[in-house]
DNA sequence: CTGTTAGCGCTTTCAT
DNA sequence: ATGAAAGCGCTAACAG
């Protein structure tokens, strides 16, 4: 029924390492039966079997990928730079969802390894001890996507939050804002939700600022969180006059919200976030935010990883990027 | 240095047979020796390896996915609804963006097939007789994704999009809108665009409108393209009092654009669309738009591929899912 | 309930 | 430049 590397060696009256070196571009080999043999694989249809191959050489070209939840924008955008890359240099890639619920990671992660993967790319929750024993008892190199264990041991490739978020608070500052709120994201996250927040502690301390810990709401990255925060300060006595939201999406719920009390952004109230997701120009006020490259932190790592699978020498393993503070009119001077 | 079940049956005192009957959970163990196996597996570290699996059985609980671009929020609810139901049924997801260029889709059916994935998941640009050739040729099951061939031969789960249009453009009818424009997608594509279209047109014609060839333009899905449609529209000596766009994205850049003119949505004019991506009930106003169950989309078509792969009996291979009006705050009456 | 033994379809030395 | 043959790690009859 299905034609294997065996019946296209006795179509071509060859053995079957030839057609094995055929089909694996194996310079050895007499054109002529070259030409033989890829006749016989056009007459028989022959599909070489990616399976028994990755059984026999041990690697299989495919890549896993561990992802929180796909259907999120950011997400989806670094999943696209990987894919592309991935796609570049010949690797296939299994995606799996964890919902950044460390049980599922683990599952994931064990999985993936079960299915030989020559490498993995991990973009998940916060990396714990049994993370690193994953990684640890893989035979394969793994790279940390958008974000990095505390001990950086683990290759990763991200930006640096940290000073992401004190750039957007500087940005407030240096138009003269005083009272800036600070709408969060989970402060157990030391890789990214703290590090933002600890960006804005920054940047509030070197203006001589001092935080106020009621100007600090924590949502869950979601437009309706940023929403709700944004309620919370407006029924202050004394409203911020601006907001640094950690997530585009929270910061354009704050926006709406604003207006939904009859006032202005940014005459009234400055907004300004992190991230630059596509929505960010695709609301009024366009939004002003530091953008985070995400193509290329799913592109970067992938490349980095591909390296590692090849046992490449690697100088920098962890790989900081670029961010990038985008003006457009949703911050005004107070 | 790997662990084989040669050596857990080994370690355990069993043969190889044992240790694969415990680790496939076949019953016909005594609790006792499948005890001893775990044991073993636990002091040895073993991991199944699922290559060599694949190989002997003739099936890899993996199944290959085809999309245009998973960076569109469409394709990524859609990637999502298939991935949590292939996770409930234990299978894993090869995902392979495509662009919805034919030769890439062929390319990468082809390199999926190799795989040995045990089933298909395409969604893509229009079908032709190349991508059904590779079904055919395909020992796997394929079904088709938010999107149907012409002659309806492979399975398929998708939404009427003639009728989801036919029921935009009815709601602005029966709102007293009598010139309605439309913001098109490419019509080469007969079972999403064109479809659309021909919806629009059957609307008007029952309610005795003309359609005027001048009150359609085509973008190409996103929102730039909808303002700049939206912009030939008004600068026309007769304006239209609502448009319809085929996707959410150009129906927002169309009311950027109406805004922008200094006029008001849906006061001055009405907008709207098909889709309900989540970005529709974040923008001022809130967009009525028709939903179109994306992720269901995803999860029926990954449960109707999971009985075919089984060889289930199915009664209903061409599945239309119901899409539904959502009414938010971008169509007055007129 | 358990063990033996063929493969699954390919790559990879090692010869020639 | 080509072929022979030994696996890769596992499953699946089959036998007992």
């Amino acid at each position: 029924m299905t034609v294997t590397i065996y019946d296209v060696a006795r179509e071509a009256g060859v053995s079957m390492a030839t057609v094995s070196r055929v089909v694996n571009n194996n310079p050895n080999v007499k054109p002529q039966t070259r030409k033989k043999v890829f006749e016989a694989i056009e007459r028989l249809g022959y599909r070489p079997n990616a399976v028994a191959r990755g059984l026999a050489s041990k690697k299989t070209t495919t890549v896993g990928v561990v992802i929180p939840d796909i259907s999120d924008s950011i997400v989806a955008e670094v999943a696209r730079g990987i894919e592309d890359i991935a796609n570049m240099y010949h690797y296939n890639i299994i995606l799996s969802n964890a919902d950044k619920k460390k049980d599922k990671e683990i599952r994931v992660i064990n999985t993936l390894l079960e299915k030989q993967v020559d490498g993995l790319l991990f973009m998940g929750g916060v990396i714990t001890d049994e993370h690193l024993d994953a990684f640890r008892t893989s035979s394969v190199p793994v790279v940390l996507c958008g974000t990095t264990d505390e001990g950086k041991l683990i290759p990763s490739v991200t930006i640096d939050h940290e000073q992401a978020a004190y750039d957007a608070v500087k940005l407030l500052i240096d138009q003269g804002h005083k009272k800036i709120a600070m709408i969060s994201v989970t402060l157990k996250d030391p890789a990214t939700g703290y590090a933002r927040y600890q960006g804005y502690k920054r940047a509030l301390e070197d203006a001589g600022l001092t935080l106020d810990e009621q100007d600090v709401r924590i949502g869950n990255y979601r437009y309706e969180s940023g929403m709700e925060a944004m309620g919370y300060f407006l029924e202050q006595p004394e409203r911020p006059t601006a907001v640094f939201a950690a997530t585009d999406e929270m910061a354009i719920g704050a926006i709406h919200t604003i207006q939904d009390h009859g006032l202005r952004v940014p005459e009234d109230i400055s907004v300004i976030s992190i991230d630059n997701i596509r929505m960010a120009s695709m609301v009024r006020p366009q939004l002003t935010t530091v953008a985070q490259p995400m193509y290329d932190i799913g592109a970067v790592s992938m490349r980095l990883l591909t390296k590692l699978m090849n046992k490449e020498q690697i100088d920098q393993t962890q790989i900081l990027l670029p961010h990038d503070v985008i003006k457009r009119n949703s911050v005004a001077q107070v």
